[in-house]
DNA sequence: AGCACGCCGACT
DNA sequence: GTCGGCGTGCTC
């Protein structure tokens, strides 16, 4: 029916719901203020709701009787411009999600909730030079005073959120300070680039590959095409990222540059504050919802032109984007892996493409996927393959423990090596071993039970130094007992390893040694990893011990030894992507070793010295690996050379499940009309897992367009199912790992 | 997905 | 006679 002259509003409402809703537009609103982008505030189900306007219409197919109106509009200019909502909605077709959560989701909260967009200035402090030369001891009674004093001293500029934070009593502080004349206050968008130490850091001058790479780069700005950027560890791609970042600015355009962990990102973040000066922003999920949204408003708005962050920053619309930089591309976590799961690589290359822009992929070990594009001549490929300066590659050694007696999983090859590394003056050893606690397993010497997860289809770790059986799958925590329940006996076996166990042992064998510990577990107090980490670049500590974060790009300087312990079982993992992940693994961790002018060793324990994977890995490199890897894959026909979709259910009861695939199987059957090869449904890999069964149904396909003609028409119907509602799914497009 | 409405069993 | 079980269906 027809409306007057306003449109009707088609609104994305933050629900897992894959459609729009329809509002109309009250008469009063004049329609050059009304636009696609634009937030609006409107009461769905009673509930007042957040939603964006993605649609207008001038009328609706909903009886006019249902249909409500707009409450109120949040924006007078659209919060995403039109190429931001094309990236939207094409993530929203390939991702087969529901559009409301990508376009409400992908804002910072505090747009979803309603917050104004508008960019807030914030107070700064830094000392005047009278500041400056006060001596904080010279303090008797005003201990305030001191320590903020001395804490302004040690920084270039704090903004007054951090001030309050640290102490309550700044507000009268600063009057103090400002009557003495010690402070100079001054309003910025956001954490300004510092004054002091300002431009230290100065543009090296590159060698000839680095040089060749960026001329490479270079001539195609203002164009969509893919660089990956295969660099070994050290080969300076930072100096790279960093002079092509320059060449950006100067076109006044603006740099998006993704990491894959946070705690990478302040390194970074500072050597690009000495070398640039220009506004930086950092965007990821350890920020505050208020430096999060300064973040994004200042990109949006061009006042920032350079954005570090993880790949929650991936969405972040640009007033003017000029490339993109995605370092580690290999990593997975740039996939999420809950909820909305999507590959921050694959979409950052598709933005690129929309921008029509370069995007630069880096990484010591590109995955087989890049590497396929660049065989495919989608992705062009870049080489930096020797280290920058004098550095040379680190030697890898295998070191066969086959009839070997132990110390607590370390060999006495492995010892002997650990000690004379040690007994040279500042060298360090890194130790990796990718498990948490104490021993991965409690087993009963006599009658053999094994302390398992009463919610999960896995061990309880012992975690000795909490006194603690803990599910690593689960939040679940158990005491630590010392008799079977199964035969009363005493006689409860650790076994296995796992890096509190070796460092119990190292610090037992190496008293007067500084030994460190780097997992989730010692490092999950805020700070932690931080202050870890530069006590390892002062050279203060002999030994790093850490699991995965060890392989994630920090530097470790000084180390000289690389070791790696227990790695065979992933020699024999049924995923066929083990092979891959332990390739880069053993890459990675090795580039930490020898960065320095010393050249470094790395020693893997292994008792399978014959492993193919290992021999060819160590007598050719990463890129022999891969290209044989890659020839594998190709002829079993998987990724890269197939794509997959992972349709996942859990369930509480298995019967559930059983009923729920029952009904859809026979829709599956009718709905392949192309040829998708359907495997399953199988168990998971871990069949029960905090309380539900889980089951997987692999779609698998030569044809990306022909595996989404497929998915495409069949989710609707899938949701139609009345045994849907007892199950929980989702669909994983492109997975990597099955589980 | 949530959340309300609705129709059948064990209680003050 | 009511409280509440979760089955069904809708959200503009």
């Amino acid at each position: 029916m027809k409306l007057k002259n306003t449109p009707i509003a088609q609104v994305a409402i933050p629900v897992l719901l894959n459609q729009l809703f329809d509002y109309r537009i009250p008469d009063a609103y004049a329609l050059k203020d009304i636009g696609l982008g634009i937030r609006v505030l409107v009461s769905f189900r009673g509930q007042e709701k957040v939603g964006l306007i993605l649609g207008l219409k001038p009328t609706s197919e909903i009886k006019n009787e249902k249909l409500k109106f707009v409450l109120s509009f949040l924006d007078s200019q659209p919060l995403l411009a039109s190429k931001d909502q094309q990236l939207l909605h094409w993530l929203r077709h390939y991702y087969h999600y529901p559009i409301g959560y990508i376009f409400c989701n992908t804002l910072p909260t505090l747009l979803k909730k309603g917050e104004t967009a508008v960019l807030k200035k914030e107070a700064y402090f830094s000392l005047t030079l009278t500041g400056q030369k006060i001596d904080p001891t010279s303090f008797k009674r005003a201990l305030k005073q001191q320590f903020f004093l001395q804490t302004l001293q040690e920084s270039t500029q704090m903004s007054e959120t951090v001030l309050k934070t640290l102490d309550k009593s700044w507000p009268q502080v600063k009057t103090a300070f400002l009557k003495k004349n010690w402070l100079i206050e001054q309003a910025y968008y956001f954490s300004p680039t510092p004054l002091k130490n300002c431009l230290n850091e100065t543009e090296l001058v590159l060698n000839q590959a680095q040089q060749q790479v960026l001329q490479c780069i270079e001539k195609t700005l203002e164009t969509f095409t893919v660089f990956l950027l295969d660099g070994v560890t050290g080969s300076g791609k930072t100096e790279v990222y960093m002079q092509l970042i320059n060449k950006v600015l100067q076109k006044n355009q603006q740099v998006m540059l993704l990491l894959p962990e946070i705690s990478l990102t302040p390194q970074l973040e500072t050597r690009f504050r000495q070398r640039f000066n220009a506004p930086i922003v950092i965007y990821h999920s350890k920020l505050t919802d208020k430096q999060r949204l300064q973040s994004w408003l200042a990109i949006k708005l061009g006042e920032a032109s350079i954005l570090l962050g993880t790949r929650s920053a991936l969405f972040t619309p640009f007033k003017n984007l000029g490339v993109i930089i995605l370092d580690e591309e290999h990593d997975s976590s740039f996939k999420q892996q809950d909820k909305f799961r999507f590959s921050a690589r694959d979409v950052a290359i598709m933005r690129a493409k929309l921008t029509n822009i370069p995007i630069l992929l880096g990484s010591a070990t590109p995955s087989l996927e890049s590497l396929a594009n660049v065989t495919k001549k989608r992705f062009q490929k870049l080489a930096l393959p020797q280290r920058a300066g004098k550095a040379q590659p680190p030697k890898i050694v295998l070191l066969d423990i086959r009839n070997k007696r132990m110390h607590q999983g370390l060999s006495a090859a492995l010892l002997q090596q650990i000690e004379q590394t040690l007994s040279k003056e500042k060298q360090q050893v890194l130790i990796f071993l990718n498990r948490r606690g104490f021993a991965p397993r409690l087993m009963c010497h006599d009658c053999g039970w094994v302390a398992c997860c009463a919610h999960c289809d896995a061990n309880l770790v012992i975690h000795q130094q909490q006194k603690q059986l803990r599910c690593h799958h689960c939040q679940h925590q158990y005491l630590l007992i010392t008799q079977c329940p199964a035969c009363q006996k005493n006689a409860l076996n650790a076994l296995g390893l796992g890096t509190e166990r070796v460092e119990q042992f190292l610090n037992q064998r190496y008293p007067d040694k500084t030994i460190i510990r780097l997992d989730a577990e010692s490092t999950q107090k805020k700070g932690m990893l931080e202050k870890y980490l530069t006590q390892i670049n002062q050279g203060n500590v002999d030994i790093i011990l850490g699991t995965q974060m060890l392989a994630k790009g920090h530097h470790f300087p000084n180390v000289t030894l690389a070791v790696l312990l227990d790695i065979d079982s992933r020699l024999f993992s049924l995923d066929f992507r083990a092979p891959e992940k332990l390739a880069q693994l053993i890459t990675q961790v090795a580039g930490r070793s020898g960065r320095g002018k010393i050249r470094g060793k790395v020693l893997i324990q292994t008792r399978q010295p014959q492993h193919p994977l290992l021999t060819l890995l160590i007598q050719q490199g990463y890129n022999a690996f891969a290209q044989h890897a890659l020839a594998e894959r190709k002829m079993a026909l998987l990724p890269p050379y197939s794509y997959q979709a992972l349709f996942r259910v859990a369930a509480f009861q298995e019967q559930c499940a059983d009923d729920f695939f029952e009904q859809l199987m026979p829709l599956i059957i009718q709905q392949n009309q192309h040829n998708i090869l359907v495997l399953g449904p199988v168990d998971a890999p871990m069949r029960k897992r905090e309380k539900r069964y889980r089951f997987q149904l692999l779609f698998q396909s030569e044809s990306r367009a022909e595996l989404h003609a497929f998915l495409t028409p069949l989710l609707p119907k899938i949701k139609t199912l009345k045994t849907i509602k007892k199950i929980q799914w989702s669909l994983d497009v492109d997975p990597i790992d099955l589980y």
